[in-house]
DNA sequence: CTCCAGGCGCCTT
DNA sequence: AAGGCGCATGGA
């Protein structure tokens, strides 16, 4: 793989014995990267877009990011020396032309990389991932975003901000919200997803399961053990094995995803979950879940442009 | 007001 | 195996 474009603000030419001196900012170049696809794309919840930048929460770091175009500009709460968290998150030295290059080649999927092309998965924690999924089910993007707030504002540990920044809050732990009771949750707006949360959390702090062990698994164990859990059914499980674990197979189909399936691939007729999943092995190559990706946000941000103009259409 | 949202679990056929 | 329904809450 070629290599990284990477340069911290710190990146002398220091010999590896000499640790890197820590500090608050980094820039890292990049290539073939949309950042305000990337992060607005609903596989993560949190990122905000203020004052032309995004700032979000990554473990238990508050971070800023800002791009030109061929850079990423980090900047930290709290002055860091090792920056793998980040571009191992943001998926900085993957090669997205080689990706693409694996899509099928038909004029839906060139509509929807051309739309947004340097839309990139993220690499998420795992457990973060796995709850705000979980909390996922019949809500909107919107809605979603605001049980997680919420939930991080009530459970989670507060950690340090730049300067001028809102107060904020690392996802609560498994541990903590194991500690928590079906009214706490009910409290933080999730409605019956509550039980779910509650007893997946229960269950991982009792290491009836181990998020950790499941990437050495082939994709098909790791779904299983996943759907084991309250609440998680294969489309929640796909959207973790993709967004967290990065089995780039993975195929989450949802309600969007179903209809423009059904309106790019199927116009005439009304495939089932099952078919679209058989379609998706067969015709979408090793990268599946990638190319969804890109359908899914193509699709659900051209509804949008569609529904507005025609609601301000005159006749 | 009604309809629906990055579903799931459970119950009928 | 496949299809239908209830579930909490709040945008549109």
């Amino acid at each position: 793989m070629a290599a990284p474009f990477i340069r911290s603000s710190f990146s002398s030419a220091a010999t590896c014995a000499e640790p890197l001196p820590a500090s608050a900012h980094a820039t890292f170049q990049v290539r073939d990267y949309d950042l305000g696809a990337t992060l607005n794309s609903g596989q993560a919840f949190r990122w905000e877009f203020r004052d032309k930048g995004w700032n979000g929460i990554l473990g238990k770091r508050w971070v800023r990011l800002e791009t030109d175009g061929s850079c990423i500009h980090a900047s930290v709460g709290e002055p860091v020396a090792d920056w793998n968290w980040l571009t191992d998150y943001l998926q900085i030295e993957v090669d997205l032309v080689a990706i693409l290059g694996t899509f099928p080649d038909n004029a839906p999927m060139r509509a929807a990389v051309g739309s947004c092309r340097g839309l990139r998965l993220l690499r998420q924690d795992n457990w973060e991932c796995l709850a705000s999924f979980l909390l996922s089910s019949t809500k909107q993007i919107v809605q979603i975003r605001q049980i997680i707030s919420v939930l991080c504002e009530r459970f989670g540990e507060p950690i340090l901000a730049l300067p001028g920044h809102p107060p904020a809050y690392a996802f609560p732990t498994a541990e903590r919200l194991a500690q928590a009771s079906e009214s706490d949750l009910r409290a933080c707006k999730m409605g019956f997803r509550a039980p779910y949360l509650l007893d997946t959390a229960r269950r991982v702090v009792s290491s009836q399961i181990d998020l950790d062990r499941l990437k050495d698994l082939p994709i098909e164990a790791a779904r299983s053990e996943l759907m084991e859990l309250p609440g998680i059914g294969r489309k929640i499980a796909d959207c973790v094995l993709l967004f967290a674990y990065g089995f780039p197979a993975a195929f989450p189909v949802d309600v969007w995803v179903l209809k423009a399936f059904r309106q790019l691939y199927f116009p005439n007729r009304r495939p089932t979950t099952k078919r679209l999943l058989r379609f998706s092995e067969t015709q979408f190559g090793p990268n599946a879940g990638y190319a969804q990706q890109y359908l899914f946000h193509y699709i659900r941000t051209r509804a949008g442009r569609t529904a507005s103009t025609h609601e301000h259409e005159n006749p």
